[in-house]
DNA sequence: GCCAACGTTGGC
DNA sequence: GCCAACGTTGGC
């Protein structure tokens, strides 16, 4: 199982929204650009990634799950945007905010750091374990 | 609201 | 294939 960050701006899709969705999930679409559309491509069920809330929030603020692997974005006609679709599966006790991460030695290398524009991006085993203990939650 | 970083487009 | 112009994202 890899282990994943997708960005979201919770002002378009919360984190709120995504629980609502319950089981059924939702399509991560909308996203065009090339690097986080083939991180999406490299996705498989039951991967686990971090919901960050960007802009207003920047912060983690829970695990979600893939339940579909990349498939055409619904939002698009544009065969080159794939996408994969996502499940809330559990809720960060501690918020983990950016400042939390750059205030973290263990995450320095993090790409929510490295690379700010990536919508979604790769983490590490050991990234995952860190920001999972900073949020309250088993990783 | 501003700006840095970065991606895309289009002229040459 | 290069590069200037422009658009978008996201932190501050």
């Amino acid at each position: 199982m890899r282990f994943w960050l997708m960005k979201s701006e919770p002002e378009v899709f919360s984190w709120t929204d995504l629980v609502a969705r319950g089981e059924t999930g939702e399509e991560w679409d909308g996203v065009r650009n090339y690097q986080a559309r083939n991180y999406m491509r490299e996705m498989k069920l039951g991967d686990r990634a971090f919901f960050y809330h960007s802009q207003s929030d920047k912060a983690v603020v829970g695990i979600c799950e893939v339940i579909a692997a990349a498939h055409p974005d619904s939002t698009t006609d544009d065969p080159r945007w794939d996408c994969v679709d996502v499940r809330a599966r559990q809720a960060f006790e501690t918020p983990v905010t950016l400042a939390m991460v750059k205030a973290e030695p263990g995450l320095a290398e993090m790409a929510l750091l490295r690379q700010s524009r990536l919508s979604v991006q790769p983490v590490t085993t050991e990234e995952w374990r860190i920001v999972c203990t900073m949020g309250g939650v088993d990783p």
